[in-house]
DNA sequence: CCAATGAACAAAACCGCTTTTGATATTAAT
DNA sequence: ATTAATATCAAAAGCGGTTTTGTTCATTGG
């Protein structure tokens, strides 16, 4: 059923067809009615393709996001793809998904993405704190948003949560147990995330009056097999040299769930108990951290959400609004559990 | 740069300059030289979406599946997306991932992704043994493959790990380790993969000579939470009234890591070991189980693999090869960790 | 020497829709 | 009554390619 046919059965032309269905004020009322009539009877549908061509849009977005290397996507990244898809499916749109190679070939194939022109508009997940890949969207003036700020310094939509805020509420909450030695197991330096909440981590250390030279920040994938390994390390250091604060660590951070499963294991390795002779705390609210032994401590946030405003406010975007405004910073919580727990002498 | 403007500054037409980068015989040595250079030199690259109209094919394939209600897409698709475009990608196509939702509206959501002829193919993961989503497509005539096999009369290609063979093994294994009462906390009857695994199960349990009637098999959802209720209920319960076997089940098969995660949370919580009083035992060999206390005895399977095989075998069938002979059964093998071990006697 | 073949390109049709421009009839204003 | 404005529709020109059909010229075979 092409719109040449459905003019056809009517006598009349497309463009009157045409201009019929896409409310036009130059139709008759009772042509438009007859037009919509044989459309529903005859169940036309525009050619999408052919419709594309015509006017530009192609009614989807994508959801960019790269491999992390050695994590596979997370259950973070799962849930803002099902919040981006139901609200932007309340608009029209369709959501899709894409998953970019890590490394060299990541904004080479974000370039041969964007030429393929199969979007609208794009939310950018796991931005870097200097993102090429924002400089890209910019510099082809594609539509975009992304889940995390960025230091660019032409402004963009972004939606983001309170990174900042997270690590300063679980270190406060660790120096209010008595901790003077907290090591924050972060992700790779170069990820906003990762930045943020190292900011938030030395407030509440300052904040706390604690010994930064005590509470060392160590970078690392984003999973369990290096947070296991990193914690390990932490645990069998010994203190610096010179210091009268003997032995090591007693509580960990861990920018996530996983890299909190992870840190548990090393110190069940060490022999040694968590929540009681090791604070362990984690980020991102999964189930693995709440059916962890013990339950993880550890900071919600809702994703779900993000994903929700991160597409509103693309479709803001995308209708022409200026980037300045369109932010959203999404607030956190902590979750208290049993993995963390007061100092113990040793 | 359109076509026209090209053709125009070499002073020859444009079906002439299609020919040429298209290797169309009727075009002399030349003449393809002067074309090939002139697009090079001016950045001339097809306008995809008007390439799309006039060949019908659109360069990308859509990874479709539906968000299971109450567990956010698990690592399961994401390590079969990260698989799949990489693959793909190998041949050019782009993998878009596309969420359906849950429940009524999939099957028109999905007709209405179809309709928008984003895709030239589609793989379709979670499939149900019987899948409305199977007919819609093959009624669509879209090229698709199947991650996991269905019961349809016509045939179509598919890519499935041997879910029966796996929790034949997993049985088995339990068997011989001692345990008479083993439970099977599957997934919901509809999934082909929950189907398959039951097949296993009771084969196994056949083969062994174990009694059916000690050995229940449970459907719930495929996480933790859920996970955690039924293995608490099965925990509590009496053995069948009449029977001369006392007590409760002994050995806990999951269908996932992360029910046999919330089974283990189920165990400690009544005051049990696992390994020792309760053996628990899951499937798909994630991180969270490699690092839970204790590590958790799985099922492994090249879930990566499974995605490049999808794609293989979808690009094969999109080039035109009848779906018959398009199938593959992957392989799975027990990883014997510690949360199962030799039956003692309560 | 003339018809048949083939090489190399141009012209035109097509994919299917949107949007601008143009034409005609009707109505309102002067 | 004549002109200007308005309503309604058709024609045509995009959007930017691909593919089929035609045309011209040089070559070859009989």
């Amino acid at each position: 059923m092409s719109i040449a046919a459905l003019a056809n059965s009517l006598g009349i032309s497309t463009s009157t067809v045409s201009r019929a269905l896409n409310g036009y004020s130059d139709v008759s009322a009772r042509t438009r009615a007859r037009v919509e009539a044989a459309a529903k009877a005859m169940h036309y549908q525009p050619h999408p393709v052919a419709h594309r061509l015509a006017t530009g849009r192609t009614g989807a977005i994508a959801l960019v996001s790269p491999v992390h290397s050695g994590s596979f996507l997370d259950t973070t990244f799962a849930a803002l793809l099902s919040g981006t898809s139901e609200a932007l499916r309340a608009h029209g749109y369709f959501a899709l998904s894409v998953v970019l190679p890590d490394g060299e070939d990541e904004l080479p194939e974000l370039r041969r993405f964007l030429a393929g022109r199969l979007v609208d508009g794009v939310i950018l997940a796991r931005t870097r704190t200097n993102d090429p890949r924002v400089a890209l969207l910019q510099q082809q003036g594609v539509p975009f948003i992304t889940h995390g700020r960025t230091q660019h310094n032409a402004p963009h939509a972004w939606v983001d949560t309170d990174n900042e805020q997270a690590l300063f509420l679980a270190t406060q909450r660790l120096a209010d147990l008595g901790h003077r030695r907290i090591a924050f197991i972060n992700g790779q330096p170069d990820m906003t995330f990762a930045a943020l909440r190292a900011q938030g981590f030395r407030r509440a250390l300052l904040e706390r009056g604690l010994d930064a030279a005590l509470c060392p920040v160590r970078h690392g994938e984003v999973n369990a097999g290096s947070g296991e390994r990193i914690a390990s390390e932490l645990l069998h250091a010994a203190g610096p040299a010179g210091r009268h604060v003997p032995g090591r660590v007693t509580a960990l951070l861990c920018a996530t769930d996983a890299i909190a499963l992870g840190a548990m294991y090393a110190v069940r390795s060490a022999c040694m108990v968590v929540g009681r002779d090791v604070s362990v705390i984690g980020y991102g609210n999964t189930e693995a951290g709440l059916y962890a032994d013990p339950p993880l401590t550890t900071i919600g946030h809702a994703v779900v959400d993000n994903g929700r405003h991160l597409a509103d406010l693309l479709i803001r975007r995308m209708n022409g609004e200026p980037p300045k405004g369109l932010t959203r910073l999404e607030p956190v919580h902590l979750i208290a559990r049993h993995s963390d727990g007061p100092l113990h002498k040793i």
